[in-house]
This record gives structure tokens, sequence and C-alpha cells, in this order.
RNA sequence: GGGCAGUUAGCUCAGUGGGAGAGUGUUUCCCCUACAAGGAAAGGGUCGCAGGUUCAAAUCCUGCACUGCCCACCA
């Protein structure tokens, strides 16, 4: 074995063997429990970042240790085409060589996507891979499959025949660069500084005016009426009187409506209906006109010709100068405000009038809400962001489903040429034959297509192929699946989306757990995103550090819901702690073949007070891992994994194991390495979902040298039970037995709290004991938390009986001879003039004292949690000296 | 405006009522057969601020400040 693991050739080489050997693919199999996960596609924008990573890693350590505890798991992987994502990349790399998508025209950029997404999609893999993800590769899918585009176009067949699907002209979200519509949520807020202008709108027939403030001036060709509020004392009395738009003459009128504020600007709202929104919902209110003066270029158009073509900036400078010339404008102020931006490309976006395809949401989201907030079906980690999940479902407006670009699925739908008037559009899975209104004979499909989020809205339905058959074998089995992990940025996008459709279409939840992490930042602080181009490629990681390194670092600093900075240094940790378990396992591996199994049962009696200290550890270490895991708290796990197995295990069981390897007492001998190779099975094993590689390699060499999983598990039994049941509680019961009589002689009741007997007034209790103890008590509530007796849960149910001073009253007897040890030690080795902290680093070195330095004796300082540790420590090197 | 996080060592962060911690960096010593990617130590902290509860508060409560995120509004 080398002195160093070596992480490129070991991951490779597992790697290679789990998927020669198939070990990730997973059928139906009605003996065990299944477990599933879907894997959050990933948009072949570009290749994974270490959002992405995170994201993987944390499923797949959950998915091992399922696979760990008897499940029958399987985890899908798949990709999403990512919609306009996708398009304003191939754009991007288009307008490198000065060209735009039009140039192409539709089918010509539809190969060219088509290669990029080969490309981008084998790297993913690739990727995947790497990171040591046990997908099922067999299952790998991508938004744009066959089977997706059918689940796709059923469910939008099932929706549009159900009503709830329909066509509207109404105000949409426009993005200019994107020439398409969005959703609300593909719409970005973004503070901007501004300026507000305060402009006259005269009152027909009269002198008078009333002012307006405004942050659109170009706007006002669009203004069908100025609001109020109704209770606005200062303007009620002009009411219904007529007011003409400056600059185009025209006359409206002045209303009353509650969506005004009146402290805001003048208390005056102009109305424009066709490009925001609020002023829309006024619109309907109040009847008024709507006109359209933003084009989807982003340009004025229905305006007089000096201002027609002209962009936003264009158009606002001229007509400020034109409100001036003419004394409209009282003042223009410096102000800021959030402008709308686009999700994708950072674009302004333009409210305006469009024909768009809707899906009304509303009953949906209202089951989706129940689901969470009333059956508890669906339980989100952390439970915070259910509150979220919940208030946003409830307020939701109907989605906006339909883009005019041309990645993407088609949207289903086939209008009849004839264009007769009885003629409707169809939803249909291919072109009709005949149209049910005219006969006409003649189709054209819609020329958009969906929104992406529609097809992942069916994601864990379209990879079981629900749009072929929903009654198939995988579905019936696999789904529900049990958990969903990602990020909070698409909780609203995607995950309510998928909890919506999937109640919709099969009455049942898509996933039991939802698992949320946070966002990975980079040192500044900044969101990692492709869009920014910030992103640290996992792979330089894994070169540098290993696979399992940025697993075990990125797991360790992946707190549930809470967003990671990344720093080298935790990789670096990480790195060294593996490093760590090889060698340890080395240590452990060498030193094995001299174990004789069959005699381990005797020897289990022999057991030192070191070996019940650490099993009593590794019992309760376990415990925690265990539920860690359960809890989907994985940090707490490579916390617990690490801190366990680096400072107990290494640090004091393997130090103590060279002496004790060297007892001529074989008996002896072997119990040390029994539980040395016992502790380090089960440690590695548990490691395992986060560091499969080096774990793996490390478990087969134990496997070698005869330390099979048969008699591991039959040995953790004995020890367990022997050891920490018989022998541990029987200690236990002699303490507490002393407590009871100790705390009888102080006159002190069983059930008092010994930490608060000094502070407290309490009168049962006798105050002169307490004063006579007040050096013993005081000195305990100072060491109070030592480890050792206090995390055992059957000492702490027996602890609890007689509430907290239990594992005081041991400490004081070891305190009281660790003092004594202490003084005493060190007085000997005053004397010997040895330097005990060169001592301490040569423990190992037989001939050390021939080498002992010179310098002066310095002063031992010792951790009080390890006392017993470093007594016996202590004693050792004194034991070394003697001789 | 509403909601949710966070504020602890130079840096990155753990820590759910009693001992202030880890990694990294700094300083000192050590290649002793598992590990120098290691070991033994040292230094470094009014645990954001102010109140409150408690014998006891980094921890629970209230208020405030700052940072970040989400939602709504922004004429």
């Amino acid at each position: 074995m080398d002195k160093v693991y070596n992480h490129i050739d070991n991951d490779k080489k597992w790697y290679r063997y789990w998927l020669d050997n198939k070990i990730f693919s997973t059928k139906v199999n009605k003996n065990k429990k299944p477990f599933v996960a879907i894997l959050p596609p990933p948009n072949i924008t570009g290749t994974l970042h270490m959002g992405h990573a995170l994201n993987a890693i944390l499923q797949d350590s959950i998915l091992r240790f399922k696979k760990l505890q008897g499940y029958n798991t399987l985890w899908v992987p798949g990709l999403d085409h990512g919609g306009i994502a996708t398009q304003n990349v191939i754009e991007k790399n288009l307008k490198k060589e000065n060209k735009t998508i039009y140039d192409l025209g539709r089918k010509k950029f539809l190969v060219k996507i088509k290669e990029w997404e080969i490309n981008v999609k084998n790297q993913i893999l690739e990727q995947l891979k790497l990171l040591g993800c046990c997908l099922d590769w067999d299952r790998t899918a991508f938004t744009m499959d066959t089977s997706c585009s059918k689940a796709v176009k059923k469910a939008f067949i099932l929706l549009y025949n159900k009503g709830v699907i329909y066509r509207g002209n109404k105000i949409v979200n426009w993005c200019v660069k994107c020439r398409t519509a969005l959703s609300d949520i593909e719409v970005e807020y973004e503070t901007e500084h501004s300026k507000i202008w305060y402009i006259k709108y005269p009152i027909y027939n009269s002198n008078s005016f009333i002012v307006v403030a405004t942050s659109r001036p170009e706007t006002l060709f669009g203004d069908t009426a100025v609001a109020v509020h109704p209770s606005d004392d200062r303007y009620i009395k002009l009411l219904d009187q007529i007011i003409v738009v400056p600059l185009v003459n025209r006359k409206i009128r002045i209303i009353a409506d509650y969506a005004v504020d009146k402290i805001f600007g003048t208390g005056v709202v102009k109305v424009t209906p066709a490009h925001d929104p609020i002023d829309n919902e006024i619109a309907l209110r109040h009847n008024l006109d709507v006109i359209n003066v933003i084009n989807t270029s982003g340009r004025m158009s229905n305006v007089p010709s000096c201002y027609s073509n002209l962009n936003i900036e264009e158009a606002r400078d001229k007509i400020s100068t034109e409100l001036k010339k003419n004394g409209f404008l009282v003042k223009v102020d410096d102000y800021s405000h959030s402008v709308k931006k686009c999700y994708r490309c950072s674009t302004k976006i333009e409210s305006l009038m469009s024909e768009q395809w809707f899906l009304n949401v509303k009953n949906m989201s209202q089951k989706a809400i129940d689901v969470v907030k009333k059956t508890h079906q669906i339980h989100f980690y952390p439970k915070s962001w259910e509150t979220s999940y919940i208030s946003w479902l409830e307020n939701l407006r109907d989605w906006c489903i339909s883009r005019q670009i041309w990645w993407g699925h088609r949207i289903p739908v086939y209008y009849c040429t004839s264009k007769h008037l009885t003629c409707k559009p169809i939803a249909s899975f291919n072109i009709p034959k005949e149209c049910p209104y005219c006969k006409g004979s003649n189709f054209v499909q819609d020329e958009d297509v969906l929104d992406t989020w529609f097809s992942s809205a069916l994601w864990p339905l379209s990879v079981f192929n629900w749009g072929e058959n929903e009654f198939n074998k995988d579905l019936q089995y696999f789904y529900p699946t049990s958990i969903l992990v990602t990020g909070h940025e698409i909780i609203y996008l995607w995950v309510a989306r998928m909890i919506q459709f999937s109640l919709e279409f099969t009455d049942k939840i898509p996933y039991k757990d939802v698992i949320i992490h946070g966002i990975v930042r980079n040192s500044n602080g900044k969101k990692m995103s492709k869009s920014l181009g910030n992103t640290i490629d996992p792979r330089q990681i894994i070169n540098q550090y290993g696979t399992d390194a940025l697993r075990f670092g990125l797991m360790k600093v992946a707190i549930q819901g809470r967003d990671i900075q990344i720093s080298n240094d935790v990789f670096l940790y990480s790195r060294n702690f593996i490093n760590k378990i090889w060698n340890a396992s080395r240590f452990v591996l060498t030193n094995i073949k001299n174990l004789n199994i069959k005699n381990s049962k005797t020897q289990i009696q022999l057991g030192e007070l070191v070996d019940k200290w650490i099993l009593v550890e590794y019992y309760n270490m376990i415990k925690k891992v265990n539920k860690a895991y359960q809890d989907y708290n994985i940090n707490i796990v490579t916390r617990e994994l690490y801190d366990f197995f680096w400072y107990k295990y290494c640090d004091w069981y393997i130090e103590f194991a060279k002496i004790r390897l060297c007892s001529k007492d074989v008996e002896k001998s072997n119990l040390v390495l029994l539980i040395m190779a016992t502790i380090l099975q089960k440690t590695l094993q548990l490691l395992s979902p986060i560091i499969p590689f080096v774990t793996s390699e490390l478990l087969k060499l134990l496997n070698k040298v005869g330390y099979s999983q048969q008699q591991i598990n039959i040995n953790i039994d004995e020890l367990e039970s022997k050891l920490i049941i018989k022998q541990m509680t029987t200690i236990v019961q002699d303490i507490i037995t002393k407590i009871r009589v100790t705390l009888n002689e102080m006159h002190i009741p069983v059930g008092t709290n010994i930490k608060s007997l000094f502070y407290s007034n309490n009168s049962t209790i006798n105050q002169n004991i307490i004063r006579q103890n007040e050096h013993y008590i005081k000195s305990l509530t100072q060491i109070a938390s030592i480890s050792f007796i206090e995390k055992i849960d059957e000492v702490k149910n027996a602890v609890v009986l007689i509430a907290g001073g239990c594992e005081i009253y041991l400490l004081i007897d070891k305190y009281i001879e660790y003092n004594k040890e202490r003084t005493r030690i060190e007085k000997e080795l005053n004397t010997a003039k040895i330097n005990l902290k060169s001592l301490a680093s040569k423990l190992h070195n037989v001939n050390f004292i021939n080498k002992a330095p010179k310098s002066e004796v310095t002063k031992v300082s010792i951790k009080v949690d390890n006392l017993m540790l470093k007594i016996k420590k202590l004693q050792m090197y004194l034991d070394v000296l003697k001789k």
C-alpha cells in the first residue's frame, strides 16, 4: 500500500467496476421497498458547476445510504433542454460569427442546437460519472425525448380539453431581446437609478390642470385615463372631468380607483393599460380603452410620426424635451425604483398586450397547498420553506405558457387553414385529418413552443413513461418517488409545478421529502452561475484533491437550506482526512494478520478502560450518524465521522494500540486488533455513502485479509451486547449506587439537579453541607460536560432518574485522581529532566530516552475532557522511562 | 412594506441552557515504522448591540443595527 492515497487511479478503477457490474441499475422488485430520486435535470447550457455537484453528491450520498439500509434504490439521470437559456447561448455563439438565428432559419437552427446538445450532454454525463453518482444510466432521459414529448402533449391536451388552458390577449412580460413572452416568475427585479417626471395634464375647457408623477413619460401616448384615490379630497371634486393628454391632445377622463396611493407623487396616476399590469387591472374595472404604443421590438409605434420607431430611451428624451418646450413639465426629480429584467438575458422587460396561451392554475394550486399544509404528505427540509411555498401558491396568477422561441416543445395545437368562422383550434398528438367544424383538411401548427418549465413540471412522470402508458410497471412501483433534492431558487419555478401537475394527472404526490440545499457562492459571496461566468469547474478540484475530497468537503459545508461559500480550505481539509483514513487503515491492515478470530469471545472480557471508552464513543457515533442520515443532515454525518475517526479512534485508540500490541499476552493483543478492525470497518461503511471510492478500496482490502463481512457482523453484535450493554451498564450501575449513597449522605433529595444546588435557595437542602462541599461542587460545575458517561443513552436514562448529578460524581472522582496523578507524574518527569513535549512526539521510538533533548520540562497543559486517557498516556511515558 | 436566514478566532465556519470550539493561517518543537497530506504545543474571541427570563445565556425572549435571500409594491 502506498503511503499516500492515490485518488486518480482508484477513482477510475472503482467507477469502471460499478459500471461494468451494473451496480446502479435497478429493476422492479416487489420484495424490496423502493427508494427513488430523480436527478433535477441540468440545463444543457453548459457544463456542471459546484452547485450542480453539491446537488448531485447530496442525492448520491442519501441514496447510497438507503442502499446500505436495504432499500431498492433508483436514481434516474436526465437533462433539460433549457428553452430560452439554451437558445440564448446559441445566439451568443452565432453573434461571434456575426450571424443571427434568423439568418439560419428555424430548421437549420434546430440542427445547430442539436449539435450543441450532443456535445454538452456528453460532457455533463461524464461529469456526473466523475462525481461518482450512482445513477441508473440505462434510464438516462432528456426533456426533448419522445417519451417526454408524449407526456407534454398528453398533459396539454388534457388541460386544453378541460378548459384550463386557453388562448387570450392579455398583458404579459415581454423580453425584447429574447422576443418572447415570459411568465411572472421568469422576471427578476433590479433597482435602477432613474428620474420621475411631474407632468401637467390640462383640464378640458379650463385653465387649470392636474399634475401627474410618472417614471415612464414615453407611455403617455397610451394613457386612457388619469386615476386618483376615491377618498382623496384634493381631487375628488374633479372626478369624471375630461382632461387632455399633452402632445397628442387626446381627451380622457379622471377616474377613482383604490389601487392609487394618495401619498405617492402627486396622488394622481396616469393609466396606461397596455403597458402596466396594475393599470391594466384598473382599465378592466373601469372599462377603459387599451392603446399599444410599444411594439415587440421595444420601439414606439402607433404614436405621432416623429416618435415612431424610437427606442424607449430616445422617446423618453424627446418627450421630456417636448413637454418642457410646451410648458407641460413641472419638474424632474431623481428617483430610484426597481425595474423588471429578463431572468435569462437581463434585458429590461416591457409589459405589453399579446396573444398567448395561459394555464389557469387555481384548482391545481389548492391541491398543491393541501398536500403540504393539511395532509402533510410532502415535507420540506428545512421546514421553513413550506411557508413560502404555500404563500406563493396562494397568490398565483394564470401561467403564461407560450414562448415565441424555436427551441422547445411545439404547442400541439392545429389551426384549420380555411379560417372558417366556426373553426376552433384543435389540440392533438398529430396533425388532425379533418377539421370537425368545416371538414377542411389543411392545418398549420401553432408556431410557439411551450415554456421549458412546462415539460420540467412533468419530469417525474415522463421519466417513467407516463405519456405512453400511465399504468406501466415502473410507474406503479417507483412512483411516487421518495426525495427531491434541489436549491431554493427553483421551488416556485419547478417544485411547486411538479406537485401541481402530479396531483392533477395522477392524484399522487410526486415525492415525499423535498430537501432544499443552499446556493453555492464563490469566495466573494456571489452566486455561481453560468450566465455570470464565475463558476468553478468541479473537475479542477477533482484533479487536485480527488472526487472523495470534493464530496466530503461539499457535504461538510452544506447545511440544509443555507447558502454556502466555497473556499479551497475545505477541500484540503477533506483530502487530508481521506489520507488519514487511508493510513489508519494501512496500520490496521498490516497488524491484522496476527488476529486469531477463534478466541475472540473470551477476549472480550479482557477489555481495559480504553476499550470500553472507544466502544462507547463508537456506539454513540453510530447512533448520531444514523440519525443525521435519516434527517438528511449530511453535514452532521461528516462532522461526527471526522471527529470520531480522527480525534478518538486515531489519536487515542490506535496510539494506545501500538503499545498494547507489543504485549506478549496474545489474548489481549487479539482483543485490541479485533476492536480496532471492527470499528474501522463499520466506520468505513458509514463513510462510504459520502466517500465511496476510498472506502470501497479499503473495505475490499479488509476483506482480503480474511476480515469478512459475516465475521464482523457477529463480532459487532458481540461487542455491543457484551461490552456496552453488560459491562458498561454494570459500571454505570455501580456509579449510580455510589451517587445515591453520596446524595443521601449530603441530604440532597434524589431528583435534584446537582448543578443548580450551589446557587438555589432550596430550603430543603442542608446549606451547611453545601457550604462544606462548596469547593467540591464548584469544581463539578467547571467540568460538567465530560463525554465519558454522559454520552451513553442507557446511562442517560438512569441519569435522568436522579437528575444531573450522575456524570458529575464520576468526574469528581477522576478529577481528583487526575490532579494527583498529574502532579506526581510532572514531578517525576521533572527530576528526570525530560522534555515532555518532545517526548510526546517520540512515543513510538523505543530508544527515545537516548535521544531525549536537554531542555527543561515545560508545563503540561491537559484538556479536561480527555483526562482519563491523558493520565494513561502519562503513565505510559513513565513506564517507558522506568525501563 | 411582508417573510426567512446570518452576525462566534486574521480567514472559512461548527456549536439548541452550565467547559468558548474545528479547519486554515501564524509561532515553537518533532521524519518516532499508519499518516510531515502527520504528531505535540502556543498565541489569537467583551460569541453584532441593548434589554429581559434563569442560580446559570453564544444558546431562550424582546427590541435595534448591519449583511444576504425570497415575495409584494414602486404611477
